[in-house]
DNA sequence: GTCTATATCAGGATAGAC
DNA sequence: GTCTATCCTGATATAGAC
């Protein structure tokens, strides 16, 4: 295994520990157990701990891009509106990765609120994504304004991030969630102009 | 001072620190200076830190509640149309004891996924509001039904929990997260059929 | 680069006086 | 009920060998 490896391993433990115990719970030895290194090593790649949170996080924005727009190559091509409900609906699914990729991500939100050098990051990922649902929403609706289009994608996002929360803390069950969010998509393109 | 007086100070002073430093950040010994007694005595009243939060929850929930229906005796009364948005909109505001409602309630959700004994106040909460929302919905669109109401009452509070994460933690600025709440508001009202 | 061992210290919790 | 003083655990971080 090579260092980049290793690195990159210690950040997937990272995931899976912050989905599992929340930024508050991390513990650097458990992160090191899980990852099957010595907490010297993370402290030697990482530095300290808020250097672990700050690079994991930039790992789950990498991963989630990934996981968004890597489809099988043989697969058909997805039209817009599976595209668009697909982007929003990924973040909702009870698959490992997902699962730790949104519960680390709504950690590191609610973390943000109090440790600023975390919030470009978060602010530059949340611009990404809104800007992503907008442009498929322009797909879809090629005649709607910009404007427009970026207000309903602020509303989609935010909506899904707060079933997100829900689903998350127990609140809510899954499907409901992917239930709210598919009916959310569906009022907004009616907003925006009927099909 | 009245000991239940007492008690109630420390509870107002664990929602200020909480807004201000995050639950993993609530020191207990902050807390203490903060309500100006010592350590020993928030033990004495919480038994432990679990006990603080939980009591917490409880106070934040207890207070949300009043300052939604408190209004001056003299105020007109409020149609229903302004109503809904009030309740909406109360926890978007720049208001000491809204936004350390609206942090804390948000600091405590994101806990509550890795803290299954804040899940039932937690749960319990959202019903409320949820059931509150519905109710007013079902005020001005009464033909909708109830079914609709309360799925769209769902949207609308999970989608003021994602904007007010997002103002909270700097990503949207307030006046954007309210006119986002405001359209959204539209929309649904539009959807259970036009006025 | 990676480990074992350990220093350091913050902060939760309690004892005991008043 | 409330305080002062203190204990002690648990977690971050580093020293130094390999």
């Amino acid at each position: 295994m090579t260092v980049a490896d290793r690195k990159t391993a210690i950040m997937e433990a990272a995931a899976r520990v912050i989905a599992r115990r929340g930024v508050r719970g991390l513990r650097v030895e458990e992160l090191a157990a899980e990852a099957g290194v010595s907490t010297a090593l993370i402290y030697y790649h990482f530095k300290d701990r808020a250097g672990i949170l700050r690079r994991t996080l930039e790992f789950i924005n990498d991963r989630a891009a990934h996981y968004t727009t890597d489809r099988a190559p043989d697969a058909a091509p997805l039209d817009p509106r599976e595209e668009l409900e697909q982007t929003l609906l990924l973040e909702l699914q009870d698959v490992d990765v997902v699962r730790e990729n949104s519960a680390a991500w709504g950690e590191l939100r609610a973390t943000a609120m109090f440790e600023p050098e975390l919030r470009d990051a978060l602010a530059e990922a949340t611009r990404v994504w809104v800007r992503e649902v907008a442009a498929l929403l322009g797909d879809l609706r090629p005649t709607a304004a910009a404007a427009a289009l970026t207000v309903a994608a602020e509303r989609l996002t935010a909506l899904v991030e707060g079933v997100s929360m829900r689903w998350l803390s127990g609140t809510l069950p899954l499907e409901r969630a992917r239930e709210l969010t598919r009916d959310a998509i569906e009022a907004e393109l009616e907003r925006l102009g009927g099909p």
